[in-house]
DNA sequence: TTGAAATCAGACATAGCTGTCTGATTTACT
DNA sequence: AGTAAATCAGACAGCTATGTCTGATTTCAA
């Protein structure tokens, strides 16, 4: 046990950055990418690739790994824990939106995982936005009569809608952010239907 | 050319049912699941499969077909053209649901096709229900700032995602539907705030 | 400048799946 | 009861991907 020196050499961070970059865009274009075509988009070696990730699984990982990182940081980023909940939510949505949209291949490729190991991926994601869905179903202002995680997967399943419908350009890009707004905000307040019906 | 007599006898019809039945299971469990592992489940051997289905591409495409046609006939069954367009969208969103949960299975292997093939896919179901937001944007009961096809492909993909969430057991059956409509409606619902605060 | 780290191209074994084909056997229809 | 249809078990070739290994070559860093 060499006491792992964890310093890479300058190409191999470079090479580690390319062979990210391109799985995301490669599995972007077909989830059931091969290695090799992998390295061929990141401009190296298969040897090279493995080199670093040592099985195909961990390179997944990896990158999955990574992509739910930096969606969580933006959503922190928005502050859903402040101002009224509506209007939190919508702003921390349209702060996620577009970060996710490079991502939403990864959504095909983690289908195939079990439940439980999809549900704990995502929970980076879901947990910090929890409390603010959580806040509105007391405050009056989402709906109560259903749970709090139905809710949160409702708001990450319209924001990759909206993902998939712009980057296939059935939604222009102008009217995705507030369509998808619009969507989240009827699809979690409070049924205002049953009160005037009733 | 044998004019094509039509007509299978009993036990290759038994055989065919079988084999469709086994996909959607096996396929369930494992979107990649070889054509040997539905043999298998369907008690057959892989032989027999590939006399009724000369290729996986076509199994798979004959098990979406169906389930297709079935959900487009209870739609329809469901009569989308009448009464207020936020009553008809309940009451089809609901036929549609329950159909829909014997195939949440293949919810999982479609979303690995690419976005025109799957919005081809859906046409018929996506057909059927056009007219009635359409209508129901006119009527101002739903949102008539966005397009249609954003209201469809919303409501499409909250069926979708109940299905994943009841048959990943995070959603209790009896509290799926319900959770669904109250989602659908409001989803599709005209902007209340927009126009109180304007 | 020099040695270690990282790269490359490519061979290699392994494994799995697809689709085809056989020949023997069972099953359904008339 | 007899014939054709359908089944079975299993072998087969072809392909593709994974993961390992080599030995030569380039690139970084001190």
């Amino acid at each position: 046990m060499p006491a792992a020196p964890h310093t890479r050499r300058a190409d191999a961070r470079r090479s580690i950055a390319s062979i990210l970059d391109a799985a995301i865009e490669e599995l972007a274009r077909d989830p059931d990418a091969s290695m090799g075509a992998v390295a061929g988009r990141a401009g190296v070696a298969r040897a090279t690739l493995y080199a670093h990730f040592p099985t195909r699984e961990a390179l997944i990982a990896e990158v999955t790994d990574r992509a739910i990182a930096e969606a969580s940081e933006t959503i922190a980023a928005a502050a859903p824990e402040e101002g009224e909940p509506r209007e939190a939510l919508a702003r921390v949505v349209a702060a996620a939106w577009r970060t996710l949209g490079r991502y939403h291949a990864l959504v095909a490729i983690n289908s195939r995982l079990s439940p439980e190991r999809l549900r704990a991926l995502h929970e980076p994601v879901v947990g910090r936005l929890r409390p603010l869905v959580e806040r509105g179903q007391k405050s009056g202002a989402f709906n109560a009569d259903v749970p709090a995680d139905w809710l949160l997967t409702v708001a990450l399943e319209l924001v990759h809608a909206a993902s998939r419908e712009a980057s296939a350009g059935r939604l222009p890009e102008a009217a995705a952010e507030p369509a998808l707004l619009a969507a989240v905000a009827g699809a979690l307040s409070a049924p205002a239907t049953s009160a005037g019906a009733r």
